[in-house]
DNA sequence: GAAAAGATTTACCAAATAGTAAAAACCCGC
DNA sequence: GCGGGTTTTTACTATTTGGTAAATCTTTTC
C-alpha cells in the first residue's frame, strides 16, 4: 500500500521539522561552520530520509497500536522493516522518541475531525459531517486511532499535556456547538457532553474493536459496508434524539 | 476498600476451584497418596490462601488495565502487594496464568450484564436495566472493564477462544431479542447489531476512557451524578431511536 | 577525485525480566 | 511437640531490552 505510505510522508516531514530533535548532533561536536554560529542552516533531509522515517512510523504506528508502548520492543519494529535497531535508532534517537512521534502524528489528524462539526452552520449537515468524518478516520486510521485510545486508557502517561492542549479545546467546542443550536432551538436540548462521549466512543469502536465486531458478523474484517450502515444508524440515533433537525431558512 | 477485595474473594475461590492448574504439583512429583488415585481429594484451600490470590487478583487487574500484559512485570506487582515476585509465583505459576485468571474473574461478571437485555419481556424495562447494568459495571469494575477492552483491542492473542465462547453467543443472544421485539411490533427496526455496538462501546467508554472524560469536566474523577447522566443520555438516545418502547398489555 | 556530511554496521553494556531449584520457615491437626 | 503439608525465602539463570561508542561504508558537494 504505497499510497498510505505516500500520505503518511508529509506528516512525517513536519514532524521533523517541527522536532530537530530527531537531527541528531554531529558526534564530534564541533560546529560545521564555526562561522555562522547564528544560522546553523540545516539543510533540507534528504528524500531518502523522509521515507525512511515515514516508513518506521508507519510500522511503529502499527505495532504501538496492538501491543502498547511497553508491549513493543524497537527490534520488533526493526526486524519488521528489515533493518537493524541502531539504524532506526539513528532516525529516532529513542523509544520515547519514535512513540512522540506516532502520537503526534494521529493527533493531528484526529483534531482534523474534531473541527468538522463546528464547520456547518446546519445542525444536520454539521453532524452528519462530522459522524461521517470520525468514521472515515477510523477506517482509514485504525491503528492510529487505537494507540491514541490505549494512551488516553493508560492516562496518557507521556502525553497528558498535547493531549489537553489538543483535544479538550475542541472536545468543548464542540459541545458549545450544540449548545448553540440548541439556543437557537433549531435542536432538542439534552446532554451535550455525554452526547459527545458517545459519539466519541461508538465511533472510536470501529477502529479499536473493529476485529471483534468483525469476528461477531462472521467475516475477516469490516468492509465499506459495514461502516455506512454503522455511520447510518449512529447517525439516525443522534439526530432523532436532536429532534428537529432541519434548519430554517 | 476491603468491600470490593470481599467481593473479588468469591470469584478468585471460584476460579482456583475452576482451574486446577493454579494448583502446583507437587515439586517432588509424588502422589501423596499412590492408593487413592483417582481420588487425588485436593484437600480445601485454607483461608489465607483465598485472601492471597484475591489480592493478587485485584492489584494485578489493576496494573494490567493501566499498562497491558506486556506493561506489567512480576515485580511491580509484587512489590505493591509487599510480597516477593517468587512468592506470588507460588500461587499463580506464570505471568500467563495470573493473566488468564484476571480475565477469567472479568469476563464472567462482564457476561452476566449482557444477560441482563434477555431477562425482561418488557422492551423497556429490559433496556434500561441492561444499560444500567453495563454503566454499573463500567462503575464498579473499571480496571476488569479496561483489562478486557485492551485485551479485545490487541486481538485477542491469549484469550481469543474464551472471547468466542463467552461473548459472542451473548451479543447474538442480544441482538436476537431486540429481533423478537422488533417482529412482534413493540419496537422499531433499526440495526440492531450496529446498536448493539453502539450501546457496548458507548457504556464501555465510561469505564475505560473515564479519566479522560473527567479530565474535559474538569474533575478528579467521574462521580454517581455523571454515570447517572450518562445513564439518561444513553437510554433516551436508544429509547427514542426504538420509537414504540411500550408493550402492550 | 577528495573532503565532508550522511547513513549503516559492529561491538558492547547495564538493567530488567520471567522463570527454576531447593533450602528454610511456618502452621496445623494429632 | 512432632510430623507433614504449606508457604516463604534465598540463590541463581538465561534472555531480552534500550541505549552508547565508535568504526566503516556511502553519498553528496565542491
Amino acid at each position: 500500500m504505497p499510497g498510505k505510505l505516500q500520505d503518511q510522508l508529509s506528516t512525517a516531514t513536519q514532524s521533523t521539522m517541527v522536532t530537530p530533535s530527531t537531527n541528531r548532533p554531529s558526534r564530534t561536536g564541533r560546529k560545521p561552520d564555526p562561522l555562522a554560529q547564528v544560522t546553523p542552516e540545516p539543510r533540507p533531509p534528504r528524500p531518502a530520509r523522509l521515507l525512511r522515517q515515514a516508513q518506521i512510523l508507519l510500522e511503529a504506528e502499527h505495532q504501538f497500536a496492538r501491543f502498547g508502548f511497553e508491549g513493543v520492543s524497537l527490534d520488533s519494529i526493526a526486524t519488521a522493516l528489515g533493518v537493524s535497531r541502531q539504524n532506526m535508532l539513528y532516525y529516532y534517537a529513542s523509544k520515547d522518541d519514535l512513540y512522540g512521534a506516532v502520537l503526534d502524528s494521529v493527533l493531528e489528524s484526529w483534531a482534523e475531525t474534531m473541527d468538522v462539526l463546528a464547520q456547518s452552520d446546519d445542525p444536520k449537515t454539521a453532524i452528519g459531517n462530522y459522524i461521517g468524518a470520525k468514521l472515515r478516520f477510523s477506517r482509514e486510521r485504525p491503528f492510529g486511532s487505537a494507540v491514541f485510545t490505549r494512551e488516553v486508557m493508560a492516562g496518557a502517561p507521556r502525553y497528558a499535556a498535547k493531549l489537553s492542549a489538543l483535544v479538550m479545546p475542541r472536545l468543548r467546542n464542540d459541545v458549545e456547538a450544540f449548545e448553540k443550536w440548541a439556543q437557537q432551538g433549531w435542536i432538542e436540548r439534552v446532554d451535550f457532553t455525554h452526547l459527545m462521549f458517545l459519539i466519541w466512543s461508538s465511533t472510536q469502536a470501529y477502529a479499536d474493536l473493529a476485529p471483534q465486531f468483525a469476528l461477531f458478523m462472521g467475516k475477516a474484517q469490516l468492509d465499506e459496508q459495514d461502516f455506512s450502515d454503522g455511520q447510518a444508524l449512529i447517525t439516525g440515533l443522534v439526530m432523532k434524539s436532536l429532534g428537529k433537525t432541519t434548519a430554517p431558512a
